[in-house]
DNA sequence: CGACAAGTTGATGAGCGTCAACACTCGTGG
DNA sequence: CCACGAGTGTTGACGCTCATCAACTTGTCG
């Protein structure tokens, strides 16, 4: 058992907002789970047994459509949350995309502590209202923006869930190295593009030396002013 | 000050998973509010001093962009909750695009109801958790879906929402004739697309026969199955 | 070394945005 | 009563963006 003392997502996560005594409650009930790449977290229908916190690694949330195809609708990484308090099917499929490491509360005892300690379950709330607010946004740039701006505010918002973790990259002064954690064709179907495009849209950053990628997964942002405006903001 | 026990939106509302207690208390604080097509409702980064069941009428939440553009992000019809309790600032702009009937809730008295009842806290929640799912799926089916499988999932959408609060609708055997209560403005800004491009999908659902338009606002569905199947599900 | 997956690049076409003209309704005022 | 204008919706022509199909390159693992 790792103690919550030293946990990296201590701050930023659900936990963050416990009282001494409450995370010491629920540092009672957790358990650590580790994931490898590729592995089903949770399946679409489910009763999950359990809730997590996501402490390193990347997790995408995704729904195979009636004709087979992969839609990812969503991605978590350090300090998200995965799972529906109160609900008893999990509405997406959840994959490891990375190696993963969740920290685990069985359902019935954490239910139990959201009971206990309203402050706790209103905590849980407010994080969801955000989330339905992001979900919204998201929604609205799909619509609005143009194959380049997705792209890069999708690299933006990589590289800012990766600063809010303090892992996964290295700060230069005008812009971050870091590994992508998605493939091509994870980042075309949550862009709602296809590989083709997003992999165009790549070489045309790179050709307006914004980026550089000395390998597919190795990202380096030479001017992220640039990119911020490619962004669209 | 209209009883509960007639409310149209009772049962399918929050309200609905209240006991007569709790009614009785949320009842005590509730005000009835009327707005007519173009009001602001609530306005983005203000502290609303209440929250609201729509009763009857059509809400746009919206959000103008840096460069001015109305973006609409989601549309509130009788039984949907306004407002994001524990949060002090709202997120959108609210127009009323119809007249609309609200039933309000102080601010205050209501986060107090919500602290006395963890039960109807947690239904608040769980309805939230669902808008969150469905705000995630609008995301998805915007990114994948043309424009016309987008405007017939526009109309169902519609069509299932009045079915459901059971006015503003007529069945017919084959389908159904009602009032959209949006102008093709906005339908164009809520599905992403221009006033154009619905106009034409419009006319080539005529076209094949599946609606008739007798005026912009009137819709008349004739083949409910082909619209459908033309929603791409 | 060969086989396979992942990514890149190229050619082509469809779909939708853009610009522009036109039709329809409604309210106002002579 | 008709004339006018504003607001809303429809239709047409054209171009750009991105999807599609296909060939090629690179990296990885047996």
């Amino acid at each position: 058992m790792v103690a919550c003392a030293t946990c990296s997502v201590r701050h930023r996560s659900l936990c963050g907002a416990l009282s001494p005594d409450q995370l010491f409650r629920l540092n009672g009930i957790a358990r650590h789970r580790h994931f490898v790449a590729g592995d089903v977290i949770l399946r679409e229908g489910e009763t999950p047994d359990y809730f997590a916190n996501v402490v390193s690694g990347a997790v995408k949330l995704s729904r195979t459509t009636v004709e087979g195809q992969h839609q990812i609708l969503g991605l978590q990484f350090a300090s998200d949350f995965l799972g529906r308090p109160f609900r008893s099917v999990f509405g997406y499929d959840a994959h490891a995309i990375t190696a993963v490491h969740l920290c685990t509360f069985p359902r019935q005892p954490f239910e139990g502590l959201l009971r206990e300690y309203p402050s706790f379950e209103r905590r849980l709330f407010e994080q969801t209202l955000d989330e339905l607010d992001a979900a919204r946004d998201w929604a609205a740039v799909l619509t609005r923006t143009a194959a380049r701006e997705r792209l890069c505010l999708f690299l933006l918002s990589i590289l800012q869930r990766f600063e809010a973790s303090g892992c996964g990259h290295t700060i230069t002064p005008t812009g971050a190295i870091l590994e992508l954690p998605v493939s091509r064709a994870e980042i075309a179907s949550y862009l709602g593009l296809t590989i083709e495009t997003i992999s165009r849209q790549f070489t045309q950053l790179k050709v307006d030396g914004i980026i550089s990628l000395p390998s597919p997964r190795e990202l380096v942002v030479l001017d992220l002013h640039a990119l911020k405006a490619a962004a669209g903001a």
